[in-house]
DNA sequence: ATTGGCAGTCGACAGGTTTGAGTGCCAGCA
DNA sequence: TGCTGGCACTCAAACCTGTCGACTGCCAAT
C-alpha cells in the first residue's frame, strides 16, 4: 500500500513533471524537497507508486511521469485548491463589472478565463429550456415573411425568420403578440412549447393555417435552441502547449471546432453548485480527446437556470490554478447575473 | 531579363513546392516537365530568378523555393484560375441552398470555403451602415429597461439593452416605435443615424430627456456597428499546414482570435466586384502575420451593401485552387443573397 | 543561346561512441 | 521493519564521423 509519504511523493512528482515537462527523477526530488530520507527511500516509494500504476517511466531508467490514474488522485485528494490572489479578484471584478449586455458579460467571462489559466476557456449560454419567457415579439418584415423574436429572463434573446403561406396583416400580428405574450409570459420555456402546441382555439378558423405555421415554427425554435451555443477564447494557447499533444493538435482543434462535441462532454459532467470537476485524459477518449482534460463548474443566472463553463488543455495541466480559476470565475458569474 | 521560358520555370517551380514542400532544382524540373532543353540551360534561367529575388535557395546547393515577390508574379501572371468542377459547383449549391436564414447562409458559406480551400475561411457579416431599415422594434422588459432590435434589408439583426433613468410606459414606447417606423424606414442606416440626431421634436417636454437617452443609444449602436463581426472555420487546418510556418502558429492562432485585426486586414484590400485579391506574406507582417497569405472577394447581398469572405493560410498555398474557390464562392453568395 | 562536364558545397542519413541521469537491488544498519 | 549507501546496469540524448546524393556555378565547346 501506498504510505502518507508516498503520496506526497505523487504529489511533487506531479507538481514538478507540470511545472517541467521532464520526467521526475528521485535525484531532483530529494534536493529539491526535504523530504528527510533518502534517494533510495524515495526510490522504493516510488516503486509502489508505479505498482498502483500512479506514475509510470516513459524508458527503463529515466524519471517518473504521472499517469492519468496519478493524476485523477493528485486533483481528488492532493490540490490545494488555494484561493486567487486579491490582485486576481481585483481582475475578475473590474474585467467584468463593465459589462451590461449578457453577450458581453458572457464575452469577457470567456477571455478573461482563458487568460487565467493559459489553456481554451468554453462559456455556455444559459439554457434556454429552463429559462423564463420575459417577452415574444412578431414582427412583420414583409407579407409573407416575419420574424420572431423570444426574449428570456436570463437575458438571452433569440430571433428566427418564418415564410408563411398566406399574407398576413397586422391585426393578425397584434392579435397572435397578444395573445402569445399572456399565454407564455413567465412560463419556463420546455412548459411553453407544451402549451404553443394547442394554439390555434380561438381564431377564425380560416386563419387556422398560417398560425399553426407561426406556431409550429416558434415550437421548434423553442425546442432546437435546448442544444445551447458555447463561446470560447484562447485556442491560441493550444500552440503553446503543442508538445504535450502526442501527434498534431490537428484532432483537438477540430473537436473545438465541431461544439456539439463539447457541449455533449459539457452534458456529461454533473456539477455540484459550487462544485469544480475535472474530466482527465483518456476519459475524455471517446471524443478524440484522449489527450486532454477539461475542469468544469456551473454558474447559474437569475432565471435560475444553470449552464457550464470551463477550460479545456492538455492533460499536463495546473490543475490547481485552473480548478482554482474555474470556482472563482463561476461563482463571481453566479452572483453578477443572480443580482442583475 | 526574364524570358517567357524563364516565367514558366517560375511557374513550374511555384507549383511543385507548393505541392512537395521540397526545394525544387533543376534536373527534377527536366524530368518531370518537357521544356526541350536540358538542365544547365534550366539552371541559367534560374539564376536570372534569382537575380530578380523571384525565388532563392534556402542553402547553398539545394533546390529553389519561390520568395513572396515569387508568388506576387505567380498570382498576378501566371495562375490560370480554372472554374470549379461540375462536381464542386454541385456541392456549393447543394450546401447554401438549403439555408434561409442570414445566419444559416453565412454558416454554411464560412463551412463550405473551409472545406473546399483546406485553409482558414472568413466570411465578413454584410456591413450595416450601406445596409437599409427595414423595421426597428423598442420592446419594454422592465419599467426602467427595454431592448432595441434593427433589422436590416440584408437580413442582419441587431438588438442591444438599454437602462433608461425615469419608468416609460407603453405609450410613449408606442408613439416612439411609431415615429421611428416611418422616419427611419428604408433609409440607409448612416443617414438614419444623422436623422436621429433631431429626434426629440414633437414629443412633449417632460418626455425629451428620455427620449433623448433612447435615441442617443439607438445612434451609438448604429455606429458602433460599423465594425462587423466575423466568422471563420477550419481553424484546424492550420495544424496540418503547420511546418510552414517557422516558429509557432501561436501569432497566427492569436491574429485568428483578435478579429478586430482581420476585419482591419480585410478593409485595406481593395475589392472590384466579381475580382479576387490575394495579399502575400509580407505583405501582411504589420499584422504579425508575415509568413500567411490572405485570398479574398466581395459579395454583394440584397441591401447593395458589400462585404468581404475569404481565406488566409501559409504562404505556401495553393493559389490557384484558392482563387478559384473564393471567386466562385462570393458570386454564388451575391446571386443567393441578391435575389432573396 | 545552349549544352555537357566537372568540381565543389552542403544537408540528410546512418552508424558508432560517449555521457549522464536514473533505476533496481542488495547488504548493512538503527 | 524501515532506511541507507553503494554498485551494476540501462537507455535516451548528444555528439562525432564518414558517406551519399542532390544541387549549383562555372567553363569551354557547339
Amino acid at each position: 500500500m501506498v504510505s502518507d509519504r508516498g503520496l506526497e511523493v505523487l504529489r511533487v512528482i506531479v507538481q514538478d513533471y507540470v511545472a517541467s515537462r521532464e520526467p521526475v527523477g528521485s535525484k531532483s526530488i530529494v534536493e529539491r524537497y526535504s523530504f528527510g530520507v533518502s534517494a533510495a527511500t524515495i526510490r522504493n516509494d516510488m516503486a509502489l507508486l508505479e505498482d498502483e500504476e500512479l506514475i509510470t517511466a516513459p524508458h527503463t531508467s529515466s524519471g517518473r511521469v504521472p499517469t492519468d490514474k496519478g493524476y485523477r488522485v493528485f486533483v481528488d485528494q492532493l490540490a490545494d485548491l488555494r484561493p486567487l490572489t486579491t490582485a486576481q479578484r481585483g481582475a475578475i471584478e473590474a474585467f467584468l463589472g463593465e459589462s451590461v449586455d449578457l453577450d458581453d458579460v458572457l464575452a469577457r467571462t470567456v477571455r478573461l478565463l482563458s487568460q487565467l489559466t493559459h489553456q481554451v476557456a468554453l462559456v455556455q449560454y444559459p439554457s434556454l429550456t429552463t429559462a423564463r419567457v420575459r417577452h415574444v415579439e412578431l414582427v412583420p418584415l414583409t407579407e409573407t415573411r416575419l420574424m420572431t423574436v423570444f426574449i428570456t429572463d436570463s437575458g438571452r434573446v433569440e430571433q428566427r425568420l418564418i415564410d408563411v403561406a398566406a399574407p398576413i396583416d397586422d391585426v393578425l400580428i397584434g392579435e397572435l403578440r397578444a395573445k402569445l405574450n399572456s399565454a407564455l409570459g413567465g412560463m419556463v420555456l420546455s412548459d411553453a412549447a407544451a402549451k404553443l402546441t394547442t394554439f390555434t382555439e380561438g381564431f377564425a378558423p380560416e386563419r387556422h393555417s398560417v398560425v399553426r405555421q407561426i406556431v409550429a415554427s416558434l415550437t421548434e425554435q423553442v425546442l432546437a435552441n435546448k442544444q445551447d451555443r458555447l463561446l470560447m477564447a484562447g485556442t491560441a494557447n493550444l500552440a503553446l502547449t503543442e508538445d504535450d499533444f502526442s501527434g498534431s493538435i490537428y484532432p483537438v482543434l477540430e473537436a473545438i471546432e465541431e461544439q456539439v462535441t463539447l457541449l455533449r462532454l459539457f452534458s456529461e459532467m454533473e456539477i455540484e453548485p459550487g462544485g469544480v470537476l475535472a474530466r482527465i485524459g483518456r476519459e475524455n477518449a471517446g471524443y478524440g480527446l484522449g489527450e486532454t482534460s477539461v475542469v468544469t463548474s456551473g454558474y447559474s443566472s437569475s432565471g435560475g437556470s444553470v449552464a457550464r463553463l470551463g477550460v479545456l488543455g492538455p492533460t499536463r495541466m495546473d490543475y490547481s490554478n485552473n480548478m482554482a480559476a474555474v470556482r472563482a470565475v463561476a461563482r463571481y458569474l453566479s452572483r453578477l447575473l443572480g443580482t442583475e
